[in-house]
DNA sequence: CAGCCACGCCTTGTATACAAAAATCAGGCG
DNA sequence: CGCCTGATTTTTGTATACAAGGCGTGGCTG
């Protein structure tokens, strides 16, 4: 009963959620893992537009140089862990130590945990309890499912993106398609593994569907992670001309046919990969030992 | 400053960790929104009693009475807003103060937020930059959306789900089926929404894919959230005996028709809907002068 | 010589303090 | 009489401080 009236002008839905640019190179290169060792990580100050030096000296001395927020500062540290996983820069194992990550990107460990929360409810990095975050090392199950759940979305999505499908949506996508075999071709794998993922969001984001857009791309980001551990090193994921087949079916609105080929080159990637069986501790081992660094 | 701990947080946290059991029956009804009045509401005297035991509960007992963290007071948190939300007894616009939320749960602002951000993350509550976290209100496109991917997964789901019925999970389903025929009739509408979502939620768990079963959890939450909006008031969601059918159906094995089942189902949940349309500023004062709720 | 225990460091978990920004309320002026 | 502007208050954003837990190391003992 005492049930009061809103303020009525509530109808402010911003969701934060498809921010599909936004791609520059950062400085992802310093927060890798570390052995164990006591000396400090290497604080190349880099490019950073923040005039704070890593000392940490300063307590509360730079407090107008923000802009209102420091959530576009969050979000592209976001961009740049999640890229640097992506782009298998980041192995899965590594160790994400809080305070290693708070003097790469210099911002306080509250933010840093924020961003590596969110990380973790995407399932790209695993927070344990007391030991901190890592990039995830994905199951063989967890491998199946995701790849089980891109052949029903993908497939299930190519119908109404061959209806949405514009001339220059298509352009875009062969021009990604292209540089994709161009960064294969000349062995810049991580730049391969991007923009592979890039296509497949790109694609699901045609379909207008936004919640299954955003599944997708979470769906791409673990797939690079599946790559990253089971992925055979010479036919790198997508393969030579699958990607623009693809888009050419869907330019003359052949959604079913589309949906064949997507179906056919997921069934191909998964089956690309090295289903090593490595349930015994054997070969836990050897990767454990062979991967320091 | 050095400031001494004081003997307020000390029992704050032991009080955390140690009464776990004690008050999250009745912790969940008294987060919600008030009409930003300062002073009267906000001027309780804390008369939630503190039973905070400065004796040290168990401080010896390092895996059985209180097992890692707080983190499962965090999950069970996390469980009691949410339920609270899917039972529609935080209406979509409500706002969840992070101080109200630690006055009430006993968990500083940290936590909170941490729950607040997985909330947000999976679309139940909206964080606007400045002004907090409330009960998001899904648009009408979001809406459609939402029902897209449940109508590609779950219906996509049904082949494999009915490969792995037992007659245990048809038992358990039809259990739940009855269960929420029966709270619909008895006029428990929380109850009743809460347990059509569990029944999807399980369905899908029963794929085997924990993946999608996890998406169509959250698109199950996002569904109830778009029910409390455009929900019409009588024929409730899942009418009468769908799920029956449904079950019936999938342990006969017969996954096609499940799907069409399912499929219908949704259809017919979506089609419930009423899209009324409030782009004006006219039928939202309409509204919000009319609903004296 | 090997196994066990204790100590200590390193890392995370949590709370609190402080500051900025937005919204509301009050008052004055057109 | 309404609108605009200023101040207050509330509320979030961020950083830091403190506490605790795990893991490794080193010393002791059987």
């Amino acid at each position: 009963m005492p049930r009061s009236q809103e303020p009525l002008s509530r109808q402010s839905q911003e969701h934060a959620q498809a921010s599909l640019h936004k791609e520059q190179a950062q400085s992802r290169d310093s927060a890798n893992e570390r052995p164990r060792g006591r000396g400090p990580a290497s604080g190349q100050p880099h490019s950073h537009p923040h005039p704070q030096e890593p000392g940490s000296a300063v307590p509360r001395a730079r407090r107008a140089g923000k802009n209102g927020d420091g959530a576009d500062r969050h979000d592209a540290i976001y961009h740049a862990i999640s890229d640097a996983i992506i782009e298998h820069q980041l192995r899965p194992g590594a160790r994400l130590r809080e305070d290693a990550l708070t003097e790469v990107f210099h911002v306080s460990r509250t933010g840093i945990r924020k961003i590596l929360q969110r990380l973790a409810l995407e399932q790209l990095v695993t927070l344990t309890p007391r030991r901190g975050a890592s990039v995830t090392r994905p199951t063989e199950s967890e491998a199946r499912d995701v790849f089980a759940a891109r052949q029903l979305v993908e497939c299930g999505l190519m119908p109404e993106v061959a209806d949405y499908m514009t001339a220059d949506a298509a352009r875009e996508l062969k021009r990604m398609a292209s540089d994709e075999r161009e960064a294969l071709r000349a062995g810049e794998h991580s730049r391969a593994i991007k923009l592979s993922a890039a296509f497949h969001e790109r694609l699901a984001g045609l379909s207008g569907n936004a919640t299954l857009a955003a599944f997708v791309r979470q769906l791409c980001s673990r797939s690079s992670l599946i790559l990253a551990v089971y992925g055979t090193t010479g036919p790198l994921g997508c393969e030579a001309h699958d990607h623009d087949d693809l888009v050419d079916a869907l330019e003359r609105g052949e959604g079913n046919h589309a949906r064949t080929l997507m179906h056919h080159h997921l069934k191909e990637i998964e089956a690309s990969l090295s289903v090593v069986e490595e349930t015994a501790s054997a070969p836990d081992l050897h990767q454990i030992f062979g991967m320091v660094r």
